[in-house]
DNA sequence: TTGTTAATGCGAATAATTCGCAAATGTCAA
DNA sequence: TTGACATTTGCGAATTATTCGCATTAACAA
């Protein structure tokens, strides 16, 4: 019952990590997850303002914050725009930035995942996470 | 004579572009020409400042940003450091940080590349360009 | 050589993010 | 249940990378 679309219970997420559980993280989890594109803080603090006004935007940058290290978000920093925040996808995906449009897509499948673990390997290294982005133009 | 470590000859590129080929422009792509890391503006400005004291920060910055869209320069947004510079290399390499020790590693190769291409092609896409970044730890 | 226009240095302005602090509140042990 | 206490919060101020405005300088085409 505290499952969040991607299957995830945040409340158990948090409590395992020494966090605590909070309305203001509760409020701004809710949102996050219930977008369908890769809002900013700007975007979550508007969002999470009309469903709970006691959040500040201080608090959404400290969940982003907490969270990512959580391993519950991604952050996203993409060209000089301020960063987008997604929940940690249960299937990895990468990213492409149309450059005319500014429009994100992601991109599925298994396939860069893969490869980003033979290349690291090679090198001597274990994957902590990886992220692609494309930055391309509709043909 | 012009032609920079990696083959390129910036004046040609520079002027290609529309651009003027200013003393201060000179130095810092020297600068960042000869760097076998890849410096931030902070680097860079200290560094070009040792071989030329006409250059200011702000220049610096616009330097980057105009060598950027010529395709000399590739800029790097790793993490919430300000923003690392490389010369676009003549071999395109993806990059490695080593969560441990903050390292910037370089992967070689074509074949992340390849497969980037192919996957914007099923996405309808050409590439404009593409960063992989993988984050990792020593095995 | 000269006129035009881009490029520069300087310092002020901006914008995203972080911080300091006092008040509030989640959690855990009793 | 209650209390104690460390975490978290809101607020506004501070920080920091980067950009801008503007007057001056200098690149380069004719």
């Amino acid at each position: 019952m505290n499952a969040l679309k991607n299957g995830l219970d945040y409340k158990q997420v948090l409590r395992d990590a020494g966090l605590r559980v909070t309305p203001q993280r509760a409020s701004i989890i809710t949102i996050l997850s219930e977008a369908d594109d890769h809002p900013n803080v700007e975007d979550l603090y508007e969002k999470t303002r009309a469903l709970d006004d006691t959040v500040s935007v201080a608090t959404v940058y400290r969940t982003m914050s907490v969270l990512e290290n959580a391993g519950l978000v991604r952050k996203l920093m993409l060209d000089d725009a301020p960063a987008r925040y997604e929940m940690m996808p249960q299937t990895d995906h990468d990213h492409l930035v149309d450059v005319e449009s500014g429009d994100l897509v992601e991109i599925p499948g298994t396939e860069i995942a893969e490869l980003m673990g033979r290349v690291a390997a090679e090198l001597g290294y274990e994957i902590v996470s990886h992220h692609t982005v494309i930055r391309a133009r509709k043909t």
